[in-house]
DNA sequence: TAAACGATTTGTAATAATTACAAAAGGGGA
DNA sequence: TCCCCTTTTGTAATTATTACAAATCGTTTA
């Protein structure tokens, strides 16, 4: 399917700038920052305003084309894969990757819990990526070496 | 155990700002945000400088005395209860709420996923509160009369 | 084709959260 | 009391986000 009919069957009315927004999400599964998806389509939309990234990803969310992380406290991240799966944040080198959710039946649709009526459920992960600890190890190491060599 | 005590468990030497702030956390089960807990302790401690308060915080989450919250995507939230649990904001009146989480066997301590080192875990869940659902239903029925009335 | 209209985009300015950093204050031990 | 180290404080800087009005765009209509 093409980018403009994605999002008209999320009733988003296509314009270039919400076009190319919307391929950016979903060719690159980043979890791309307002900084990031700005940054990327400058060139090929020199003209392109944060606010209009800042305002395309707000509608995207409201009509579900996109998912809001806030896994990161330093800002926001979006998701153009709607499915539903965990996330993890590594605390050295800020990514964020996939993860498969812990199942529950419950994660389809609007649901009640305890009273609260549930729109969303966020999985979220912190700690160290696989290439992130290899690299904390040769620190390791390093020092180790260090205690011979001093 | 007295507060000074506590803080002392978690390697943390105690001041009468730390106190004062740990004290609030754990008297407090509102996931107070940093403006919150500083408003709340300027009565107590007239000197009390929001810059204390950000490094108070910091300190308790690397020691573990307390958890970070990334629910609210305008700001970060705290949390003094450190048990394993689950989060809902009202995407209403912005409060948040605890929850029983799914539970899963690994969630003590760090362990590996998929080769993600895993230190943390956070569920959250987005909807409206059982009190926000009510006042939305009375909006409801307010707009059903207005259509007898007008 | 041109005028008109609503929707979208843009740029700037304001707001708010957080961090950096250096000076001041506090709290023991010698 | 002096000295040293830690903690606290205040200010300034940085960064993310929002508000808002002007400009632009696309489409419809005369």
């Amino acid at each position: 399917m093409k980018t403009y009919e994605y999002l008209q069957s999320f009733g988003i009315k296509p314009s270039i700038q919400r076009i190319a927004i919307m391929d950016y999400l979903l060719t690159h599964k980043t979890h791309p920052s307002i900084e990031e998806i700005y940054s990327a389509l400058c060139d090929d939309i020199p003209t392109l305003s944060k606010t209009t990234v800042y305002n395309t990803l707000k509608l995207f969310v409201e009509n579900g084309a996109a998912q809001m992380l806030t896994i990161d406290e330093r800002n926001v991240n979006y998701d153009g894969d709607i499915t539903f799966h965990a996330h993890f944040l590594c605390k050295k080198c800020n990514q964020i990757f996939d993860l498969p959710a812990i199942q529950n039946e419950e994660h389809v649709g609007q649901f009640s819990l305890n009273g609260f009526s549930v729109q969303e459920i966020h999985q979220y992960y912190k700690g160290i990526c696989p290439s992130c600890a290899v690299s904390q190890n040769m620190g390791k190491v390093y020092e180790e070496r260090d205690l011979f060599t001093n």
